[in-house]
DNA sequence: AAATGTTTTAAACATTCGTTTATTCCACGC
DNA sequence: GCGTGGAATAAACGAATGTTTAAAACATTT
């Protein structure tokens, strides 16, 4: 029962590890031992701690990015020339974030990854998914700017990210929050309810007015 | 010239590099060799790196929180029992965080710590900052509520964190989308730019409407 | 000018880290 | 059954980390 399921053993320990600490403050040591492998298999089976973060960050996003793209593949087609509007963009994204982790429900790893992957300097990592899953991301970006055709260029990109930060920031931090939550709140939300209240905030803000003076500083 | 001269020194460093690279990649050494100080000039006069951490957040949050403080003061005078309206605390907010690190220009480095202290591990980052500067929350909280009777209880909870997380997320991770949004639309944004693109996408979030079902689970 | 207390300095300390090496283990084809 | 190759193991390596020590330099007070 050996052989390659010390290479699962490795990636179901360090996702977690890093999720909770960090990339620096996880040493392959605690993966390992956590993990019941010897230290070298890291080594021995990813090459270097880059190498397994890398692993980590494309077993989630290898089957996100497919099913993300066969998702708007379908809806293209269902819209056939119109533009697809934007709460189904964004629908469609929300659907596709909760089915890929659905099977380990690890939603929560998989955002606290992604918002490591962005505050952690580790820039090889931000090379890692730039190269590899830049595509998708401009796709949807595409598909945006024909959903919001009266925002400037400029304006929807800032926003995306803005919108992009909403939701990694609340579900990577979401364990500190859910902590006050419950103590101020007496009521516990699950990772479905956060999205669901995220939704609206997420579609106004982006149809939010334009600045006061958007046109100052026109490229 | 010696003298207190070098806690300053080390702090200025430390500060940059922190919000360059994170805590735990940053060694004492290479804080300690950039100011020109002694290695151990660290524990000396900070007693470990921890300590150091907290210091370089002290040096921004004491100030801010007074001004803040000062600032809701005035505004509590001068609104005179009635809600203050949520466009002007958060006015208020924008502006005393514009306010603070004006002195040496290091609004970024400000935020960039502020996004680190969120997602890093350091819990005992947290824990200071809770019990330093949680009342100051607590308060612009209070306010909050009052300004949006409308909003259920644990809704405006959330929703102030998703506005948090949109402004920290955004202005901490500011240096890499630039980088990309020149690149893209040949329009450099500053700071106070960004600030200027993010108030009505902020007061629209706060102000949209309910989730459909949002009387699902009542506290 | 001597004495005192504070700050700076260089060196060492004890850990911890990622990685490598050399050996052993184990399954499979001949 | 034997030998071959991939995988697991224990041990060690070198480098880097935070911290401590003990001596020197400095400033301040008497």
């Amino acid at each position: 029962m050996a052989q390659t399921d010390t290479v699962t053993r490795i990636l179901d320990t360090a996702e977690v590890l890093f999720a909770e600490r960090g990339f620096a403050e996880t040493s392959l040591r605690t993966i390992t031992s956590k993990a019941k492998v010897n230290l070298a298999a890291v080594n021995y089976h990813f090459g270097s701690k880059k190498a397994l973060i890398q692993a980590v960050f494309a077993r989630y996003l290898d089957p996100f990015s497919e099913r993300f793209h066969q998702a708007l593949d379908e809806l293209e087609v269902q819209y056939r020339g119109e533009a697809i509007p934007l709460e189904v963009l964004l629908e469609t994204l929300a659907r596709t974030v909760l089915e890929v982790p659905a099977e380990r429900n690890s939603l929560k790893v998989f955002m606290r990854l992604l918002g490591l992957a962005y505050t952690q300097a580790q820039g090889h990592l931000r090379r890692y998914i730039q190269e590899h899953y830049g595509n998708v991301f401009s796709r949807f970006s595409d598909l945006v700017r024909r959903a919001t055709p009266e925002l400037p260029e400029a304006e929807r990109f800032w926003r995306l990210h803005f919108m992009l930060g909403t939701v990694i920031f609340t579900l990577s931090g979401l364990d500190a929050l859910r902590d006050i939550a419950d103590k101020d709140y007496h009521e516990h939300v699950s990772v479905r309810d956060l999205i669901r209240r995220l939704r609206p905030v997420v579609v106004a803000g982006m149809q939010a007015p334009l600045p006061d003076d958007a046109l100052k500083v026109a490229g």
